[in-house]
DNA sequence: GGCGGGGTCATTGTATACATTAAAAGGTTT
DNA sequence: AAACCTTTTAATGTATACAATGACCCCGCC
């Protein structure tokens, strides 16, 4: 059985990734008490462990806020993205066991089925976004490098996160699915420098998407009613 | 003034740096209470913190030890840190402003005076560190990704982590001395490939360095008497 | 004699009470 | 009326008491 701790990291973590807790909403230690149902104690690791994953920041004496993101960071978190992400994938293409090439194809087969069939748009999508990270855990475990498999796992939680508020166009998932097929090609030729180059742009179309998208309808934050309605946002980082 | 979860934290991976807790030592929170001074609570805010920053390794209910590094996690280390800080060293080469480069500069010519000068040897390879780390503090942040330096910075401590255990030969120093001129070179030229290719060799050669280097005499734990040896070392794991 | 079970202990996990900080409100003064 | 100081209050930071987990040791059993 998990810990209390492990509890509200996951309750708070799940509710920052769904938008229940918006980018600088304001997180109390005495309503998150509330909210996963543990004491301040737990609650409090599992903030100072968010801040430690960037998805809060919190200042001394002043509690924690969600982190927002500007457009610089986004950028230079995929500039960041497409480099390893690149890297992973010119090793991976020298070290692709059978095995990960099948699980690689087995995802990218199941995509086709899923976009064909006629589930609900939301349905796919998140089924799309499932195996999507099938495909890139694959890549990078066969990068050899469980460091870096590390880092890209931080780097794509945080852009997950920037994605929060977005809505995925089918458009930009068939595009995707495109750059994944072609990078199984890549890897069963061993060809790494495809694989990377592929990669790279792979990431940097993702970029490209996330600005052009249509904003998600923002729901209302949680936790009844907020004493104030912007307690303290006395630097909004959002870059002006 | 800093907050005691500040202090504790301080005291702690002051304490591993310089070998008081070795690798494997298991640290209980009663015997850091009396070490740091203040309660069970910032003591256990400061190993969460310790753990997230993969100086201490800590199972549930089991407690936090000093992480200990196997061969394969030192090549995975550097060779990521090869990668990024040539990476760089790419960047900043088309970005240096003219006080970098004379940061710089001035740097590696106090690291000269240093070098000649007869001041004991351990002063010397001190303050070479300290003036090493301004050299590459100093293209981190001309590289414009606060995210790349924030990565850096948490690779250069894990490997000073390493190190802690070795002795520096001045040979080695020296070495690293030509390295920096060199890239200094490069940088003022503002020749990219240049000064990635230096980077990623002068990264190689610290971690061929760090191979070949005589291990530092070995300091007793400390806190009192142990009550046992070595209480809990079920995973030694230094590799073989 | 070795192996398994249960009890005891040390150690970590959690809850809560207290201390401290700083932000907000209100009153006084200029 | 505006600015400053004081008071209040709500939040975080710290300490400590209690709960629960897991390791160690001893004893009985096979």
């Amino acid at each position: 059985m998990s810990s209390a701790a492990d509890r509200a990291y996951a309750t708070i973590r799940a509710s920052i990734l769904n938008g229940t807790f918006p980018p600088n909403a304001r997180l109390k230690e005495n309503e998150l008490v509330d909210f996963c149902g543990v004491s301040r104690t737990p609650v409090r690791e599992a903030l100072r462990r968010l801040a430690a994953e960037d998805f809060v920041v919190i200042t001394r004496n002043q509690g924690a806020q969600v982190k927002s993101w500007s457009h610089d960071d986004l950028d230079d978190l995929f500039a960041l993205r497409a480099l390893l992400e690149g890297h992973a994938a010119e090793r991976a293409a020298r070290r692709t066991s059978p095995e990960d090439l099948r699980r690689i194809a087995a995802a990218i087969q199941e995509m086709d089925a899923v976009l064909a069939g006629d589930t609900p748009q939301d349905e796919q999508v998140s089924e799309f976004l499932r195996l999507n990270r099938v495909v890139h855990e694959t890549v990078w475990r066969a990068s050899g490098s469980t460091r870096l498999m590390r880092i890209l796992r931080h780097l794509v939680e945080q852009a997950l996160m920037a994605h929060t508020a977005q809505r995925f166009s089918l458009t930009r998932i068939a595009e995707s699915h495109h750059h994944h097929q072609d990078l199984l090609r890549a890897l069963q030729s061993r060809d790494a420098a495809w694989a990377e180059a592929i990669m790279r742009s792979h990431i940097h179309a993702a970029r490209r998407a996330l600005e052009h998208a249509a904003p998600a309808p923002q729901r209302p934050p949680a936790g009844g009613e907020p004493a104030r309605q912007q307690p303290r946002a006395r630097h909004d980082s959002r870059a002006e």
